[in-house]
DNA sequence: TGTTAGCACTCTCAAAAAATGAGTGCTAAC
DNA sequence: GTTAGCACTCATTTTTTGAGAGTGCTAACA
C-alpha cells in the first residue's frame, strides 16, 4: 500500500496529539485540527489503511489510535532526515561550562541535572571511559608508614587518586625514584596499553622494588577497573511518575531499579558503541529497540559528547515512547553545539 | 489507665503482626496467636483500653487496630531498652572491610548497598563531615600552564583533588615554595579552622604570589564546600514499592524525589547531630517525628559509624511504619560492632 | 473513484447498587 | 474478670447500569 502524504500528515498528526494527551487520538480529533479538510469519516479510512501497514494501533476495539513502533521509527526517521532548524531557548549549559569545567564528573552530573530538569525525562550520562585515555602523568607520594598515595591524571584532566597499602617500606628516595620511573615510562600510554608485557618490563628495571612497581600498577588499574571502566550518572529518574504509561503495574519499580543498579544501563552503552551512529552521532531507540528488558516501554535518544583530548562519553534521555523527540534531539544537539564551541575555543 | 501487662502483649502482638501484614489486625486474630488463652472478646475489651490510650486506632470503624506513632514508641523504647542479645546472621561487611578499605567512599557506598540490600530498606549514608577533619597534608603540582592539581588529603586519608586555573603562571621553584608554605602553616588545621584571618596571614607571608594562595585555599575550600560539607549516599530506593501503604497516591514519587535530591534528607542529619543519642548512639524516628515532609509515613533508624581518626557520619534505614525494628537496629548494630572492631585493630 | 453522512455496534469508564464479610461494641450470662 | 452471642457498621468487592467515545459499514453524493 502507498503512503502518501496525506496518510503521512495525519500518521504525524496522530503522533503529535498523542504526545500531548497521552489518550488515544479518534478520527473527529484529526478531523477538526487538521488543515486536511476532510471529515472524520475519510480519515477513517485513511487511519484504517494505517493500521494495516502496522504503524498505528487500537488499544482496544472501538478506541483511537495510538502510533507503533513502527510508526514512531517512520517519524523519528523523517525527523533525523529533515534537520530542521529550530530555535530552542538555548539552555543554560554554558554557565555551567563557564565555570570549573575542571571537574569533569561534577560537569557531567550538572548536565544530566539541567537536561533532566529541562526535557522532564530522565536524563543518564556516561563518564569518559578511562581506559582509552593517555597518562599524563603520576604522581606518588608518602602517605604514612606503608601507604602510598598514588594521583593518576589523564588527558582531559581526570583525576584519580588511589591509596596503595605496601607490603614493604619505602624510603623517600625509592618513591622519588619509582616516580621518575614510572612517568617515564607510562606517560602517553592508555590504561589499556599497560599490560602485562610492559609491567614485567618494567619489574625488571626497578630492581629491588619490583613488587611495589605490580603493587603500584594493580592498583591503578583497579582504580580504573571499577564502574566497568566509566561512570554512569542518572537524574531526573522521578520524571517517570509523569508518565502513567511507564508506572502501572510494577514498572515504576522496575524502572527505578534498573536505573538505581546503572549495570544494566551499560548495555544500552554497550549496544550503542557498536552501532555506527547516525547523523551527528544522534541515536534514536524506540520502545522495543531498547536493549533492556525494563525499558521496553521506553525510548532512549542518545548522543556522543567530546570534551576535548578524548574526553568523550555518551549522553542519554530516557523518557515514554511518546516523548517529545523533536525538543529532545535539539536539546540534545543544542547542548553537544555547546560544548563542542567552548571546548574548541579552548584549544 | 494503667498499662498491664496484658495490655502491653497485645500492643507488641498487634505491632507485630501488622509489621509482617501490612493489614489492620483484629481480636480473633490475636487471641488466636497468643499464650494468653483468652477470647476475641476479652482482647477487644482490651484494644478498648489501648485506643483509649491513643496506641493504637481503627483506620475506620469496624476495622482492625495499628499501632499509632505513639504505640510504636513505646514499642521501639522498649526494644531499645532491652538490649537484648540476638543473633543475627552477620552481614559481610568485614568483607568489605578488609579489601580496599582506603577508599572511603567507596566503602560507604557498598555498605550502604549491603544493608539495603539485607533489610529490604532504603540506606541513606552521609560520607565523613569533611570540615571537621585535619589537613594532613597537602600537595601542588603543575598540571600545564597556567594550572595546578592540588591534592587533598585529610586525616582518615580522604583524599580530594582539584584542578585550580590561574590567573598568573608560576615556575616550579615557586609551586615548591608554595607547596612548603602551605603544608608549614595548615597541616593539622581543619577547614573550618582555615579562615580569613588566616588566609590572610599567609597572604603577607607568600609575598608575591598572594593571589595564587587566596587561589588556591579558595579552590580548596570550594572542593570541600560542595555537597554542604558532606556527601550522601543512597541505596535501596527501589524498596520502598514493597510497601504499598509508601507507594499510594503520589508519595513513591515524593520520596523519591527526596532520595535523589539528597539535599533536604540532610536535615534529617541535622537534626539528629543537635539532638542526643540514645544508647550506642542509634536514635528512632517514627513517622511524624523526621523532620522531612515526604517522609511523614516513614520510619528512619540512624547511627553514628566511625572509621577512626575523627573520620565519622550518619547511616540511617529508612522504611515503612511498620518496619522491623528489631531487626534494623541490631543489624545496624552489628554493622557498627563489625566497624569498630576492624577499625580498633587497626589502631 | 474518492468523500461524506448516517447509523448500528463495540467497548471502556464511571457511577450506582447490591452483596460480602471482617470486625467491632454491647449486653447478659458465667 | 471473662466470654458467648448478636446487632451493627463500614470498607471492599461484585454487579448493574448508563453514558460516551469511536469505530466500521453502507449508501448516497460529487
Amino acid at each position: 500500500m502507498e503512503l502518501d502524504s496525506r496518510k503521512k500528515a495525519i500518521l504525524y498528526a496522530i503522533i503529535e496529539n498523542y504526545q500531548e494527551t497521552g489518550e488515544p487520538v479518534g478520527s473527529r480529533t484529526i478531523s477538526k485540527l487538521e488543515c486536511l479538510n476532510c471529515s472524520p469519516a475519510t480519515i477513517r479510512n485513511e487511519m484504517a489503511d494505517l493500521e494495516e501497514m502496522g504503524l498505528i494501533v487500537q488499544p482496544h476495539t472501538s478506541a483511537g489510535r495510538i502510533p507503533t513502533d513502527k510508526g514512531y521509527r517512520l517519524y523519528v526517521d523523517r525527523m533525523l532526515e529533515e534537520q530542521k532548524e529550530r530555535d530552542l531557548p538555548a539552555l543554560p549549559m554554558v554557565e555551567l561550562l563557564g565555570r570549573r569545567m575542571d571537574r569533569v564528573e561534577e560537569l557531567l552530573v550538572k548536565m544530566a541535572q539541567v537536561l533532566a530538569a529541562n526535557t522532564n525525562y530522565t536524563t543518564m550520562v556516561t563518564g569518559p571511559h578511562y581506559r582509552k585515555n593517555k597518562l599524563k602523568f603520576l604522581q606518588l607520594s608518602p602517605l604514612e608508614a606503608g601507604k602510598l598515595l598514588a594521583v593518576v591524571v589523564l588527558e582531559g584532566n581526570m583525576v584519580k587518586n588511589n591509596i596503595i597499602t605496601l607490603e614493604e617500606s619505602l624510603d623517600d628516595k625509592a618513591i622519588v625514584d619509582l616516580n621518575f620511573l614510572l612517568n617515564n615510562r607510562l606517560i602517553g600510554l592508555t590504561m589499556e596499553e599497560i599490560n602485562l608485557a610492559l609491567i614485567s618490563a618494567l619489574k625488571e628495571e626497578a630492581g629491588g622494588h619490583s613488587r611495589v612497581v605490580v603493587q603500584v600498577l594493580d592498583a591503578v588499574a583497579e582504580t580504573f577497573a571499577q564502574d566497568e571502566g566509566y561512570p554512569i550518572y542518572t537524574s531526573g529518574a522521578p520524571n517517570i511518575f509523569r508518565y502513567p504509561e511507564l508506572t502501572g503495574g510494577d514498572k515504576a519499580s522496575e524502572l527505578i531499579s534498573t536505573l538505581e543498579e546503572k549495570k544494566e544501563l551499560g548495555t544500552v552503552i554497550g549496544r550503542l558503541s557498536t552501532e555506527s551512529g547516525s547523523r551527528q552521532d544522534i541515536q534514536v531507540f524506540i520502545g522495543d529497540e531498547v536493549p533492556v528488558d525494563s525499558m521496553k516501554d521506553c525510548s532512549v535518544v542518545t548522543a556522543t559528547y567530546s570534551l576535548g583530548d578524548g574526553v568523550q562519553g555518551k549522553i542519554s534521555i530516557i523518557g515514554p515512547k511518546r516523548m517529545d523527540y523533536q525538543k529532545v534531539v535539539d536539546t540534545l544537539k543544542d547542548t553537544m553545539n555547546q560544548l563542542d564551541r567552548v571546548f574548541a575555543k579552548e584549544e
